[in-house]
DNA sequence: ATGGAACTGAACCCATGGGTACAATCAAGG
DNA sequence: CCTTGATTGTACCCATGGGTTCAGTTCCAT
């Protein structure tokens, strides 16, 4: 075993204490010392465990990436019913996102890669691999789906996931500060709310948009009062 | 004058080595010394324009914002003329600022904003506040009097502004591996296109969508042939 | 020409921090 | 009990690099 002394695996300590530091001060700003501490470990177990400090940057970060895609992934669940309230569970499904993108680490996970990027080029394969990639095919499943149930106008479903995800998480970036200013729950609610508006609007079944009709002043398309969520 | 030796001055010369030395190694990594290499300038002169390493830091970002902002905003000049061919405009615009979006020292930029946010705050207000909010805001002056001559069906100029740029840029960021892989220019084309089929999707005139129309695949949706771009 | 301001090169001081060595310590198994 | 192996503090070596000093140099202004 590679536990002997304090009971809990060393090595996940670690590695959480790790991403928690590099998170913090970034990956030259940390120093391994640091990181023992935060892991409540001696220095010279770090190195015991991982060699370098570069590839307990790399090992950290594969696995909060990870951590971040199961979430996401999970968040996806309520779009395998196809039969509920599509603009309800769409509304759903991008709170849970929004909620997920603005996490604490998210936010520091997208920062130490865009940061580290040009240092570790294969960091970039291992998260985004298995990051937004994966994520985006998942999607992209759920909405041919419904599709293919007639729920939703999609001819291309990697295209429809693509701009469903871009109109929900591009508008955070501007108001949350690039992940630094916390961002009420009601507010992302409503961001929510607009992207799958205008998603519906490119994608949802025909619109037959009247005269003075427009759909992005009203709180829920077909009536639903969309008060209760969570 | 602040020119003595190499002619031309100094100050601007030392700001962008640093900017690009900042780019290549990241804040941290980077060294004073190799600034000066860059700029062609001894260590100390560097040290006698700009006190810190810090503030050498804070003016290369903002010399580097300023840059990029003054671009972007002359890439939405197409959108002045309210007659032309609005598809085929705001291809055109789309377009071009998506060539800005990947250019190398834009995505430096962001690539340093998002590593060192947290240890500068103060850059971000410098460079969120003249750069993509300015952005937003100049679009959606430009597209709210597009809507107000008929011609768009937008009731909030900013939510068109942003989601047209999410739309935009979203899908982008996928394809060229966070900035790091070089994009050839048709693509962008043809995503700007998808993105400015979404929007117009949205926001467009009336669509009057009949069965089996879909407008994703017509490559242009008035008609025009949409080849001679650039 | 000459004083002065900026620039240069090189050496220097010193703090930080990656990585290692080592003796002491603790837990598990025989 | 005793061996084995991981762990722990601590001290240490050494490379990197921010920032400064200084004597000499170049250029401009008067």
């Amino acid at each position: 075993m590679a536990t002997t002394r304090g009971g809990g695996d060393r090595r996940q300590a670690i590695l959480e204490g790790a991403f928690t530091v590099f998170a913090r001060r970034g990956y030259a700003q940390a120093c391994v010392k640091e990181v023992a501490a935060e892991a409540g470990v001696a220095k010279p177990t770090v190195y015991n465990h991982l060699n370098d400090k570069a590839t307990l940057f790399r090992h950290a970060m594969q696995a909060a990436a990870q951590n971040v895609l199961d979430e996401r992934l999970a968040a996806l669940d309520p779009l395998k019913d196809a039969d509920g309230d599509l603009p309800a569970t769409l509304h759903d499904v991008g709170h849970r996102l929004l909620r997920l993108h603005t996490d604490e680490r998210a936010c520091a996970l997208r920062r130490l890669l865009y940061s580290e990027i040009t240092h570790f080029p294969d960091i970039l394969e291992i998260v985004t691999e298995s990051g937004p990639h994966r994520l985006t095919q998942a999607l992209a499943d759920r909405l041919a789906r419904l599709a293919l149930a007639g729920r939703l106008r999609i001819t291309d479903p990697d295209l429809a996931a693509e701009q469903f995800l871009s109109l929900l998480t591009g508008p955070l970036e501007a108001r949350t500060r690039m992940g630094t200013r916390p961002i009420d729950d009601t507010t992302l609610s409503d961001l929510a709310r607009t992207a799958v508006n205008a998603f519906l609007q490119i994608f949802g079944p025909q619109v037959t948009t009247e005269a003075g009709t427009d759909m992005r002043k009203v709180a829920n398309p077909d009536g639903h009062p969309l008060t209760v969520e969570e």
